[in-house]
DNA sequence: TATCGATATCTTACCAGTAAGAGACATGAG
DNA sequence: CTCATGTCTCTTACTGGTAAGATATCGATA
């Protein structure tokens, strides 16, 4: 008994049997994985009272280090969303009080984006137990099968272009 | 030199030291792979003038055999979105001529979505050339290292319960 | 056969994100 | 010093999807 791409790919295999379709077998399974566990992970945040984007922007800040803070731009590049996403994220966080926006000293184009002591405090409380949901979510694979894993998704995002996040 | 998810794990590990993050590199890799191959796959089916919402229902419809019918209610269960979204996708293929409304003969409350003979040409032009292109996005992975890749997926997929699409 | 819960599709109000570009500011070449 | 070009953030109009529920129909049971 497969998944739910094995009986995609039987299909195919009956109808367009001229087609290796291969493929599928990884893409099809990259694309239902991403949204079963942005479902699951979103499920997890909106417990806390967050969603996603916001989970997304507050470990971004975080991560960046002392002072927690970025400019749009960086976000942007991090996110893989556009600008006015990130422009509306912005408005809204500010709106929860997870981050402010502060002018540049020196650059007057640009404002730096700062996690609030809420946005710092909410996302350090949240982060060993969002890691805990995820490790439970990669429950069905052993440590080496998912280094094996994460080392061929690593092969397919370098050839993707996928190696910088600024 | 790793890829964006590397960056991300060493900023964690000297952010939280405290916190194991493994699991990071299973699912950022998954969900950024997810994205970058989505964007390529629309920017494909884009160039044929079809949406990657259009291609989901083309396909589906495709590989169900003849007579190339479903309800909206199977298409939902093979989108993974919901039934207001599948509503939507009908509606616009209807008025591309890609699919057309046929009652029911039994069940009043039921539809069939059927591909038009122009729906049925418009996927089956393109579903070589779009396995191609996927071919082409996973080409980084000989096909060793491919078939692995896919099983430690599907691991995943049926351990989330993704193990059908009716 | 009348009724009532289950099922199937569609509707409505809303929202996050996109694409394109406007506006403000910076900067380097001449 | 000036101006043209580039950079940065935000705005606007639009779109595809969601959540919740309305509407119509089916089918089992008393």
């Amino acid at each position: 008994m497969g998944d739910a791409v094995d009986a995609v790919m039987d299909a195919w295999r009956r109808e367009r049997p001229d087609v290796d379709i291969w493929p599928v077998g990884v893409v099809g399974r990259i694309q239902r994985l991403a949204r079963l566990l942005e479902t699951e992970i979103q499920d997890f945040f909106r417990r806390y009272g967050l969603d996603n984007s916001e989970a997304d922007v507050l470990t971004t800040l975080r991560r960046s280090g002392e002072p927690y803070e970025l400019t749009p731009g960086q976000l942007v590049k991090a996110s893989m969303v556009t600008s006015g996403a990130i422009t509306k994220r912005i408005d809204r966080m500010v709106t929860k009080n997870l981050v402010e926006r502060v002018p540049d000293a020196v650059d007057r184009r640009t404002v730096r984006i700062r996690l609030t002591a809420h946005g710092r405090q909410t996302i350090d409380d949240l982060f060993a137990l969002h890691i805990a949901n995820e490790t439970r979510l990669l429950q069905a694979l052993d440590r080496d099968r998912a280094d094996g894993l994460a080392d061929a998704l690593r092969t397919l995002l370098q050839s993707l272009g996928d190696t910088s996040l600024t």
